[in-house]
DNA sequence: CTGAAAGCGCTTACAG
DNA sequence: CTGAAAGCGCTTACAG
């Protein structure tokens, strides 16, 4: 089937008897223009069913109306975590809005490839939206000197002081998890951590470790793993081999918790009564798991993360970092 | 950091000393060029450190460059499944050698959003690439009329036989699955099925189906789910309800497999001893739970599908459908 | 094999 | 408030 030719903005002004820049004009939104004109240029965009040619806007502006979404991460761990889920879903539905188009640039963790940092710096995006974090990744790390970039959650390093994110307080909110161990009498608590190179990894880790301090309780007992299903098997069977007294655990995201889980059972350890489990996320696995986690709002972090780059791409004053809350929700394992 | 003007066709040209047209046919590979010209052209736009702007590009050839990797599925489900991951691991590799940029359009099942149809229909992407498939996605079944597209698996319905796809032989391996178990001596063979709305839900259940009349068996006990782990637990969980008397069951992925593992496990009943298990896919997790599937060359097939589109784009002729081969795993389950 | 020139569809000073 | 015109950076008949 052979398609007309899209309608061009000449032929909007045409029906609209003005000229292309006045079409043009009421287009984007210029206030310089009459009444008249714009009902005139609106109902001739309406009956010529006219959508702007990107490539000729893009060229005449300088500009690309492209974003990166750049996944330092494998895909295994990408498409593993719901927590992902949840952000690209939020990022996406604010984008789809707009009239950027998002294209997707995986690359390994701490090492982009030749290719994606010349398509990143060969001006081929107006902006980027890094979505996890490595402490190597000096690149990303750098990338905000060359074009707007947001990240998900603080970015570890130098500059990480310079960027713009969205995160929670992973601080406190490890803490508050912790406390709620305390408060239900653990006395023994341990910890599955997440990568010690990520933020998210580190600032739970000293949230657990802070609130033990608190009360005067060891920290020893704390194991790292990867933030996947299956390490948080491992990480939990590491830390019973370790520590076999323990009463309590704060696994730093759901979806290892749910490994921990799984050895737990297997090994006919009863939770919450023998081991009371804390997650984090509040991902859909965790409440068919009656999990206790700590709730961060991963869909609206990437509809802010989205907002903060648009509104940079705007050339508006943006917010370096928003924060957002966290709340604690108790269900069955602690 | 103000970052110098992105040197242009122009100053390659004067660079080596010729017309921005000889640059352009050298860049474009056009063969009626001299091995001098070629040469110096080569020259400078590596000294140059030169990329060609995309929508200039785009503007004159009035191509778009871009590709949209349509999702019709929500994102818990495309994010929960590995699957998926491998998939769209093929696809974003091979893309990434080309000039063409993925832009990524999710929508619900069977209902993409007016925002979507225009974007695909507006002239906004030179081709699509539909990753998962709904009976009622009337839509997305007659995008191959208004541009390139290759779907991840044969389209249900009317224009199945016009469509590009590549798939596996979902009947035969289902029939692999389900003879493995009867090879195993068991006689009592459940299925968990995909949905019955989509190719390799309907496919692999007849393939079932097939085998078990081969041998005069009954095939009654099937249950269908939705490709997710919960999906394959309730779908287990149902099974053992209706036949308590099941000693195989063949499940048509292996993340659902996971989720009646999961199941069998609590109940105390052994995996295989009393309940063989067989699932589809050979994802990474059920390597680490021994799980006997079958193996779909998943990574090999975003690869294959990708190689499809951009042979369209190019005009090539390609082979309208591709069926790559797949395995039986045998592990511990059965 | 090569160059001058037109054209892709927009935006935006500039002048009025 | 509006239009004529230049320009964004490429590609591609056309003529030679």
């Amino acid at each position: 089937v052979e398609r007309t030719a899209a309608p061009t903005l000449e032929d909007v002004a045409v029906a609209a008897g003005v000229s292309r820049a006045t079409a043009s004009r009421v287009i984007n939104g210029s206030r310089r223009v009459s009444p008249d004109a714009e009902a005139a240029v609106h109902a001739a965009i309406d009956t010529l069913r006219y959508v702007p040619n990107r490539a000729a806007r893009s060229l005449a502006k300088r500009t690309t109306m492209a974003i990166a979404l750049v996944v330092p991460e494998n895909t295994e761990r990408f498409f593993g975590d719901p927590y992902f889920a949840q952000v690209v879903q939020g990022i996406a539905d604010v984008i789809a809005e707009s009239d950027y188009v998002l294209s997707l640039q995986f690359s390994a963790p701490s090492a982009p490839s030749a290719k994606t940092v010349r398509y990143l710096l060969g001006g081929n995006v107006d902006g980027a939206i890094v979505v996890s974090h490595h402490s190597g990744d000096h690149f990303l790390a750098g990338l905000g000197d060359a074009l707007p970039v947001v990240f998900g959650g603080r970015p570890l390093g130098e500059h990480g002081d310079a960027s713009y994110y969205v995160d929670v307080d992973n601080v406190a909110a490890g803490g508050v998890a912790t406390q709620h161990l305390l408060d239900a009498g653990r006395t023994r608590i341990g910890m599955v951590s997440g990568p010690l190179d990520m933020p998210a990894g580190v600032d739970r880790a000293a949230g657990w470790r802070a609130a033990l301090a608190a009360v005067g309780a060891a920290s020893d007992a704390l194991v790292p793993a990867d933030f996947t299903l299956t390490g948080g098997a491992r990480g939990m069977t590491e830390l019973l081999e370790r520590r076999p007294d323990l009463d309590g655990v704060f696994v730093a995201s759901d979806l290892m918790a749910l490994g921990a889980l799984s050895v737990l059972r297997s090994r006919g350890i009863r939770v919450p009564e023998d081991i009371a489990v804390v997650g984090f996320d509040d991902s859909p696995p965790a409440l068919e798991a009656g999990l206790t986690t700590v709730r961060q709002p991963s869909r609206e972090m990437g509809e802010t993360i989205a907002g903060m780059l648009l509104g940079l791409l705007r050339g508006e004053a943006v917010q370096k970092v928003r924060v957002l809350d966290t709340e604690l929700v108790v269900r069955d394992s602690a």
